[in-house]
DNA sequence: TTGAAAGCGCTACCAA
DNA sequence: TTGGTAGCGCTTTCAA
């Protein structure tokens, strides 16, 4: 904006005004030992020119920008909103401001993304990749940047890692509903070439096998870990096998599968419990409350921070692989008496 | 990372890998006209070293970062999201990267974010303020980059502005619940002293008034825009006063509404009806669905994005200021005879 | 304590 | 078409 003509206070203006040179001003700026009556020169030119300090022309100085990107691959899954409330105050304590970047599930953009903002727009980076490809482990090895992420990586990639067990928690929830008597339990998963969505169908076939039960084709669905799409995918289901439970592989497919059964006038817990993955926000408010594996956002979140600001302050430390294990959080949608 | 040693692979390095000068180098990686052996021999050479832009000598150079940020309030609030969802194809088109950045209601953040993102770290900046201070209109008038404000700006702001008309709506959500038979009809409002807080406090009174029914005091709650603080705020209503109807400020509060009523055994829409504001993804998958007011978060998102874009490309057209009107999105939560 | 000046990596002007 | 080079705004030596 500014449209034409004045152009900002650059650090000579501020010189010119104060009478001191740009040098004395860099220092009053960045707190540097000076004289009383120097300082108070400086500040008071700073307030008249309207001084902002030019952001790209310090952190090609100092290479450093002071902030942190954490790029998931969509805002709208409240998993990753859990994963920023931990990440937020962790790094805002640190002095970093978080930048928030949604990659839509695209995997050129969330390359891009490794590339270039992991160029010196950010000193350092969190990601959540749904897969990771030659690609990404191939930037991941060039980042000029740290970079933590979160979920399944390669061994060979120099990053720090923190995984979930969503394949044990897949498992969680099967066992969990057989508990309760359940016996002919759906599948409502994400796309099966995602580490996520692989992981839980493989969990949930270890649950149904430990359990004695068969795996039956016509329970499994997979789709894109939306709402709408799960609503869709139970639907399919419903309409081709009778079933008195479904675990979607996140919240919001749950909820899109807790939609499909009310459409076909079926009650929740009574007739279909339904178990989700996340364990978000949208558990708790959903009703009847959704039973959900919690994946540990919260404190994958809370990690991954730790670990990339160790990492700012010291890049020889060896790379780090942690696993946060999941825990069944049990609702009123699984549990049989629970209709209110 | 990159521990120690091995520092980033610069234009030199290119250049002389390739055998030739860094301006080529510079040429061919801005698509400028070339030879064609000098292209391939530049490509081969950025393959060979790794090489990829610094980007903050870049833009210091072109005053361009490519990047356009949206800062809100509170990311976990949906209808952010729906304006997120609104933006990023807008720019992306425009060949932007958005980054977003969520202040935690933070004044003192907001005004921060104001100052240094606007300063170079990108091109733009979408404001959602829930207050407009002295301050913020301070750092308004000396950004340095185009900002385009979604909520209430006073006129002498030099800035475009994407309003919404939440007392309107407001007042239809009134009107809405008086005509289907409500009359002791509660407000769960967030605070006073933000705009939007404000604006519906006195949609709801407006509303009460064109129905020719009295406020009473005791129906009204403010609390902070959130779940929990809806349920608590609803709560309290119920202990102290009989209501058929809630309208909630927004759908986060309106679902917390919805558990305390729950909570005191009182059925939704039978003894109570609730109606939420913002007609977010919530909304939709909410049981009952819920009834909610659209405050066109989609639109608004998008109006802003483009009128960015238009200044982007004219910084002296004159500034915009639009209003998006309200619409009522009814669904089960306040509609009699909806009950499944 | 202060000022002069080098230089971060890049683009774009100018001359060849 | 190409190379040399000034300079974007800042930090940080080095001398004074």
């Amino acid at each position: 904006m500014r449209s034409e003509g004045r152009t900002a206070p650059t650090i000579q203006n501020v010189a010119a005004a104060a009478g001191v040179s740009i040098a004395s001003v860099s220092r009053v700026l960045n707190g540097l030992t000076t004289n009383e009556d120097t300082i108070r020169r400086v500040r008071e030119a700073v307030a008249e020119v309207g001084y902002v300090t030019n952001a790209a022309a310090k952190s090609l100085k100092t290479r450093q920008t002071g902030q942190i990107a954490f790029a998931m691959e969509n805002i709208g899954n409240a998993a990753y909103l859990a994963m920023v409330r931990a990440i937020q105050p962790v790094l805002r304590a640190a002095g970093y401001r978080l930048l928030l970047h949604s990659t839509n599930a695209d995997v050129d953009d969330e390359i891009e993304v490794l590339r270039s903002l992991g160029q010196r727009y950010v000193d350092g980076l969190v990601l959540c990749p749904l897969r990771v490809t030659d690609r990404h482990a191939e930037e991941l090895r060039r980042a000029q940047v740290p970079v933590v992420v979160i979920g399944q990586l390669p061994d060979d990639v120099p990053a720090d890692n923190v995984r979930a067990d969503s394949r044990t928690g897949a498992g969680l929830a099967v066992r969990h509903l057989v508990g309760t008597g359940r016996r002919r339990i759906a599948l409502v998963d994400g796309p099966l070439d995602t580490v996520p969505g692989r992981a839980r169908y493989r969990g949930y076939v270890d649950g149904l096998r430990a359990c004695g039960l068969d795996l039956d084709d016509r329970l499994v669905e997979f789709t894109d870990f939306e709402v709408a799409g799960g609503a869709a995918a139970m639907g399919r289901v419903l309409q081709r096998a009778d079933v008195d439970a479904v675990f979607a592989a996140n919240d919001l497919m749950a909820l899109g599968a807790m939609q499909a059964v009310r459409t076909v006038g079926r009650e929740i817990p009574g007739d279909v419990a339904v178990v989700g993955m996340d364990d978000t926000d949208l558990a708790e408010t959903a009703w009847p409350p959704l039973t959900s594996v919690s994946l540990g956002s919260h404190e994958r979140g809370r990690l991954a921070a730790d670990l990339l600001l160790q990492r700012l302050a010291d890049g020889s430390r060896p790379f780090v692989r942690t696993t946060v294990p999941p825990r069944l959080q049990v609702r009123a949608s699984s549990s049989e008496g629970a209709r209110t």
